[in-house]
DNA sequence: AATTAGCAGTCTTAACTGGAGAGTGCTAAA
DNA sequence: TTTAGCACTCTCCAGTTAAGACTGCTAATT
């Protein structure tokens, strides 16, 4: 189809696309002639337009009115723009910038991530905490906080804390603890949860604990990715396609349950790179009219994970694309600054 | 002004404040000859209401209109509530229950407890983090990355957990920093911030850490509250009042800036029972046609929050009072079993 | 003095109207 | 292949009307 494609209808389309996404109105014929020099008169342009029609690119609201992109439309267009689109440079400072200001740790800077992403593109943002492949054990800390109550925090590898109430019905002094937690360090340092099963334990509280370690460890591991954060929804509200409580109430769901993430992350684990869902592409009938812009940041199985922007199908494809890219880079620098040094 | 209440009076607001939480729509005269047996007549009935409407308790949308409930009518409805609303001992039963099969962690029942709280009030739900009063530094454990990067996860007093990286310019290794953290570990457990900072520390790296550490107690005992955390938007958004996206954006507003809650929350700190805040008694603007049942919880001075709901001033109060008692109190009974044992 | 029936009056809502405007599709000519 | 011209379609808005929901008032009743 692309081959077949004359250079004005090409154009033509391209004009709709980029029209449609400013103003989400239908765009027609004469518009186009009044704002664009394309050295045709609006009749041409409709026979154009009625042929884009046909094929597929564009759909009509009622016979008489201007035309409005359909997915296709929008694959087209992202197709077509330039490869590697960026934010101008003072931007991507400032940028930059507002991550430094903020503490040195990784939640943090999701946040902000997620915060200037969603500003940024005005939708949606998303980003879910970076994973590691094969988690190992890396450290053990048991804290009593009372006789019959101790906190276990747990370190896996790549700076992931986790930590979990164990309650005993004997009690147990904080030596006693120390001497646990200084067994189990020493065995299992640098371990994954199936070498820690492999090795037999002897008393009944460190099996237990055992238990429970390696369950946080499997767990952790059989995560395709880490519960996802969304931030923004306030900004993409302001868009005109959310006027109906209906549209509101998908978008609302989408973000409560986010299990409709996991085909569409899979589908691109740790291969680097921008990638446009566009609307019904992704056969999830909740994301009909919405696009996803996703691309992977952070270090290749040790902390990788996902940010991206949700919207519309209208969106700003080329404000969404450079966003994340942005932010992408951002977020690899300073994960990489941290694990390879 | 509740002595001079006639009878009748006070059965009749009562039945239009029950009545327009249930319906949404105005009160009418005969509606509630039909509905209610009063034994009068619809006219005697509109007396009475304009009346009320006269004494501030009524307002109409429009001259010939039936009448809504002002924030003075629900006041007086929820005045007039009897002292403890309770769930059916079955359904109680069963929310304890939702709390036992989650793993033993606060973070996690503070989520069931959101989770349940906007499911049974179908309104949104607030929960803040336990908080103690004056932080205890309880321990600390220095966990090396890299050579120049390590991990501080510092424990304070009531099982909460910090983490914090901290990046070198000269080499550590994983020595260095046990015996670091063994020598502050000693020096400091059980010490509140003042406690610490009053100590002189003599080496350079010891001085960074007792810097870092005694920030986040200090910046952990500054906060009146912990973050909130908000659940239930897209269950309050099926309520008719949100049909407007003006209403929507309200709500969405409040939901980011939090800040909005000091005031109310302060005004109650440490004690308990439900607080019940109507419309703008709160002088909060946003906050003009929303309410919220709010109630503390935990173990006073040791990790004590506030949980809540928010919804429109037409939310059941009756459902929401009783909804909040019962995850307070199912979580005052988990919290005192972790610290009082 | 409290209550009530009756009724005129007010306001909302939904349905329908016609006209203006926007934009197309088709046709026939260039 | 392009274009001018024009009839046609559909939306949008403003105005009108009719129906219906309630009230507020008045005058009669208990």
């Amino acid at each position: 189809m692309g081959s077949g494609f004359q250079k004005r209808k090409s154009t033509i389309l391209r004009i709709i696309v980029g029209e449609y996404i400013a103003t989400a109105m239908p765009v027609a014929s004469e518009f186009i002639t009044r704002h664009y020099d394309l050295g045709v008169s609006p009749a041409t342009l409709r026979n154009d337009m009625s042929r884009l029609e046909e094929e597929g690119y564009l759909t009509r609201p009622h016979t008489s009115a201007g035309t409005v992109p359909s997915g296709k439309a929008y694959r087209h267009f992202v197709e077509e723009l330039p490869e590697n689109i960026e934010l101008p440079p003072e931007e991507q400072e400032r940028i930059r910038n507002s991550f430094l200001e903020v503490e040195e740790a990784i939640d943090k800077w999701l946040k902000v991530a997620a915060f200037i992403l969603s500003r940024l593109a005005g939708n949606v943002s998303m980003v879910t905490f970076p994973k590691a492949h094969n988690t190992r054990f890396k450290h053990l800390e048991l804290v009593s906080i009372h006789e019959f109550l101790s906190m276990m925090i747990l370190v896996l590898g790549e700076a992931s804390v986790k930590q979990h109430l164990l309650s005993f019905t004997n009690p147990i002094m904080q030596e006693d603890l120390n001497i646990l937690a200084n067994k189990l360090n020493s065995h299992f340092g640098g371990c994954t949860s199936a070498e820690i099963v492999s090795q037999e334990q002897a008393g009944p509280i460190e099996r237990r604990l055992i238990t429970v370690i390696t369950e946080i460890m499997e767990q952790e591991d059989g995560l395709e990715y880490n519960q996802p954060y969304f931030e923004g929804l306030r900004k993409m509200l302001e868009q005109p396609e959310f006027g109906q409580k209906e549209k509101l109430l998908n978008i609302m769901e989408l973000v409560e349950m986010k299990d409709w993430l996991t085909p569409l992350i899979r589908h691109q684990t740790n291969q680097k790179g921008i990638q446009v869902v566009i609307g019904n592409e992704s056969n999830v009938e909740m994301l009909e009219d919405l696009s996803l812009v996703l691309n992977n940041y952070g270090v290749p199985r040790r902390a990788a994970g996902t940010i991206g922007v949700i919207g519309p199908t209208r969106m700003d494809y080329t404000r969404a694309i450079s966003a994340v890219n942005c932010v992408s880079d951002v977020l690899n620098d300073l994960l990489s600054k941290l694990y390879c040094e």
